[in-house]
RNA sequence: GUCUCAGUAGCUCAGUAGGAUAGAGCAACAGUUUCCUAAACUGUAGGUCGGAGGUUCGAAUCCUCUCUGGGACGCCA
């Protein structure tokens, strides 16, 4: 259902083929106040063109436009203005939506194939912290919103489970562990040993030069070593997955840097078999300067490897692994330089392929309007934030709804709901000033808000005796005042492919909301379950929202509990 | 210093590949429940779109310069 493109056709050849299909249609736009229709046409251009008054250009078009389709047209000054016809377009949609159920909106774009996502990658032993959300949410949105137009994706946990920070961590635990400690609460331990290592390496620099061997232990194959190694990730994956259930969010692979380490030697003989390895003061770089970047560190002078030489070893495994038509990395804004340089360098080494990757980068989490360190133990913990959130909807259930069944459960539903929504609503360069109120909030543009939109348009349907499978006994005669929702409704298709090609999951947050606000204006004013002719009508638009209610919200990885 | 992202209502942000009178939510104020869940709805108030030039019939949107803030810039990831 593309009216731009019927009215593109209309016009095209009421121009006698002048202008291309395809610059009507980007000419034609939506008008910002629904007084002015459904569609609009500025004839400036065509004016320049014609050499003829824009209005005049208007006027002679308004005449000549004929369709089924559009109901009505107005000129206002350089302007038409096409209304479309409410009443066939309403039942043609919501028909439509009744079809297909959540697979509406489904599409193919640009044939398909595997797309793997690096997202989440938390750091072992380290505390899952809310800078993490941010990519975890994303990408895991991301994964919906892809497969939704037609690609497999792959969702990646590229964990942060190797690296000097893991010398460090083992040089802390030798000075100052205790294994119990650490047994009965890990991550809490492994943090301060890790808050404890720095605060001391600030006095006693040689503290880094014992981390940085521990590590090259490591990487050596180090008995000891490996075996600390081990358990710190053990015991750090147990706690990430408690989360990761909490988020009912899965992952397709969990490997992560260590997995690379014996496919490093590969990618360093690769570079220099290319003879694209140069050494600069001890270490291994290959220079960049014709991309005008700076240099990508391969290995540091004791010959250890770099996130770097880790991130190509993957690129490689993925690509020849998973055969992606895209690769995306959901990971911060503050590492965009790297990803820059590793796709050069994937290009310098001849792989074309290097253009498939992209950095999806999102802003920061700040408190404090400052960056959350982990060393200085600034770490809000997204547990804690996920824990208040779940009580906090419990404790509006008890308030609003205490006759509810299984609050515990829609609890938790709404709870998560909140924190991701939050998270997924706004553009994802804008960093994000922590703020545990405005986390909490379930009023106005929220996750819970739109979830309780649909909790009551199901209580409706709940009531109305809705059958799917019935057809309605008759359909509205006007549809004036469902027109916003119905003309929502068939934006959705829209909004799903703009946050694809924009790897950009707050359009689809954004829609919902609308359609959220249009669907409770409109059962504000009109009794759905009026008994009268109607009634089966009106029903079946209330099931159309909440069917693209849902879909969307599952693309945002967010649950629609049936009541709250 | 170089690169990069951002600057729109008191606060948080929209603004769909330049269009007609710049929109929401929160907060404030005033209302709505014998009526499908008030986590909702209605109304009022709130703006020099950081600033200055430029391109255009038309700029919050594109270009240049500038101010402010965040981030990155070789042995961390």
């Amino acid at each position: 259902m593309n009216f731009k493109k019927e009215l593109a056709t209309v016009l095209f050849e009421l121009l006698g083929q002048e202008i291309s299909l395809t610059e009507l249609e980007l000419m034609i736009e939506k008008p910002k106040i629904a007084s002015r229709g459904d569609l609009a046409f500025p004839c400036f251009t065509l004016a320049k063109l014609k050499r003829k008054s824009p209005n005049l250009i208007a006027l002679e078009l308004g005449e000549k436009i004929q369709s089924p389709t559009f109901e009505k047209i107005e000129v206002v000054g350089a302007y038409l203005n096409i209304f479309l016809n409410k009443k066939e377009v309403s039942e043609k949609i919501v028909g439509e939506i009744i079809k297909k159920k959540a697979l509406f909106g489904s599409q193919e774009l640009e044939g398909g194939g595997n797309v793997t996502i690096d997202m989440s990658s938390p750091n072992i032993a380290k505390p899952f912290s809310m800078g993490h959300l941010r990519s975890t949410v994303i990408g895991n949105a991301l994964a919906f919103i892809v497969e939704k137009c037609g690609y497999e994706p792959i969702k990646i946990n590229h964990l942060g489970d190797w690296g000097t920070q893991f010398g460090k961590l083992i040089t802390a635990y030798k000075l100052w562990g205790d294994a119990e400690k650490v047994k009965q609460n890990p991550i809490k331990e492994l943090l301060a040993l890790y808050i404890k290592f720095h605060e001391v390496a600030e006095m006693d620099p040689s503290l880094e030069d014992q981390g940085r061997s521990w590590f090259k232990k490591l990487e050596d194959g180090d008995e000891e070593a490996l075996q600390l190694w081990q358990w710190f990730r053990d015991e750090s994956l147990k706690e990430f997955s408690r989360i990761y259930d909490l988020m009912n969010v899965q992952f397709d692979s969990y490997a992560g840097e260590a997995f690379y380490n014996d496919k490093m030697d590969r990618v360093v003989k690769l570079l220099e078999e290319k003879q694209l390895l140069i050494e600069s003061d001890q270490a291994q770089v290959v220079e960049l300067t014709d991309e005008q970047l700076p240099p990508c560190l391969i290995k540091k002078s004791d010959g250890a490897t770099l996130y770097a030489t880790r991130d190509l070893a993957a690129a490689l495994y993925r690509k020849e692994n998973y055969k992606f038509a895209k690769s995306l990395y959901v990971v911060g804004h503050e590492q965009s330089l790297h990803f820059k340089q590793l796709i050069a360098v994937l290009k310098k080494m001849g792989y074309a392929w290097a253009e498939k990757m992209v950095h999806v980068p999102f802003g920061m989490m700040l408190k404090d309007g400052k960056k959350m360190s982990t060393r200085k133990g600034k770490v809000v913990l997204l547990e804690e934030v996920l824990t208040e959130s779940i009580a906090m909807a419990r404790h509006n259930i008890e308030e609003k709804n205490p006759n509810l069944a299984n609050k515990d459960g829609v609890a938790k539903q709404v709870g998560v709901g909140a924190v991701i929504f939050h998270d997924l609503k706004n553009n994802r360069m804008n960093d994000i000033e922590f703020s545990l109120e405005e986390m909490l909030r379930f009023e106005g543009e929220t996750g819970p808000y739109v979830q309780y939109t649909f909790a009551r348009a199901c209580s409706i349907l709940r009531k109305g005796n809705w059958q799917t499978d019935v057809p309605p006994a008759a359909y509205l005669s006007g549809w004036e005042k469902e027109w916003k929702v119905t003309s929502l409704l068939m934006e959705f298709p829209n909004a799903i492919k703009r946050a694809c090609e924009n790897l950009d999951p707050s359009q689809v947050a954004k829609y919902v909301v609308d359609l959220a606000q249009a669907f409770n204006k409109y059962y504000a004013e009109v009794k759905v379950l009026e008994e009268n002719v109607e009634r089966s009508a009106r029903l079946a638009l209330v099931y159309s929202v909440t069917v693209v209610l849902k879909e969307g919200l599952r693309l945002l990885g967010i649950e629609a509990p049936e009541e709250m």
